[in-house]
DNA sequence: ATTATTATTGATAATGGTTATCAATATTAT
DNA sequence: ATAATATTGATAACCATTATCAATAATAAT
């Protein structure tokens, strides 16, 4: 059964439809902290859905991140992960850490003020410098982990 | 003919052995502007020296990077590119604004010295808070290209 | 020098995440 | 109803990257 948050207008404001998959996938994504591969919310969805293949797990993701409602990630592992956008997220706007040796993930939220300002003003400089329509942005520092830097 | 310009005391140093093949791979890298993806560079060496295969490239790049002397960067366009550490460029520290279009890469310095101190904070910071041991950044721009966004 | 050890190479095959294809089914518009 | 459109999952294909391996080159030991 299909409970409307909003979404069923947003996805037919598009011109897609809020299925049962769309609204399963979205369900991961929404009650995870984790930064979830496709194959992830794969095996999440197939436990209560297991109907639902991976291809319409990925299909779903392309659509969401054109919608711009989840950001996809790479985080060197070989494999995209996923997270909710900011504006469809508990989480607040965050950047992350990286251990290179275990793909571990950190959200850090430090500083993102001064970052803010700072992405800003970049922003208003590069998108009249170059002409370019900025959408938005990514950054996050790589290392290694408690456990990894022996 | 290996002209050594310190780059064979550098690889002895780590256990290599600066090769022909090695030091084409360098020379390309160290005189292009753009940011080039494996094969990229294979096409480029190939012209001098038939006989190098891409599979040597690929090697010699995961080596150039573990001896932080190349980064990896994922441009969202389905291949890893390359280019020259800050250190071993003759470019300067700068970031990459993406036109997620049509993939064009255009480098920018802007506001860099601001971007450094927060980035020193903010590294200081979360060094100490994660007990992370951090190597390295990255930060990105995404938008739409002059020609793209019409 | 000769020999033993180690590092490097390229061809080839395999891997594995992601996409394309397609016929079946569900939803919506007429 | 009926036609048009969207969505689906199974399957096969794609394609950048890695693993394998026997051949060769460079270095170290004798
Ligand atoms: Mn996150
Ligand atoms: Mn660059
Ligand atoms: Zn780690
Ligand atoms: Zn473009």
């Amino acid at each position: 059964m299909i409970v409307d948050t909003g979404w069923h207008k947003r996805f037919r404001g598009q011109g897609y439809r809020l299925t049962i998959p769309r609204e399963a996938i979205l369900h991961v994504l929404s009650n995870t902290e984790e930064h979830l591969s496709a194959e992830d919310i794969y095996m999440v969805v197939h436990q209560k859905y297991p109907a639902i293949g991976l291809t319409t797990v990925y299909r779903t993701l392309d659509i969401l991140v054109q919608m711009g409602v989840v950001f996809k990630f790479d985080f060197g592992d070989g494999r995209s992960r996923y997270e909710l956008t900011e504006h469809f997220s508990r989480k607040k706007h965050h950047h992350h850490l990286i251990c290179t040796m275990c793909s571990r993930i950190i959200d850090y939220t430090d500083f993102i003020d001064d970052e803010l300002e700072l992405l800003d003003r970049t922003k208003k400089t590069l998108s009249k410098k170059h002409n370019f329509q900025i959408t938005g942005h990514m950054m996050q520092f790589y290392g290694l982990c408690e456990k990894c830097k022996t």
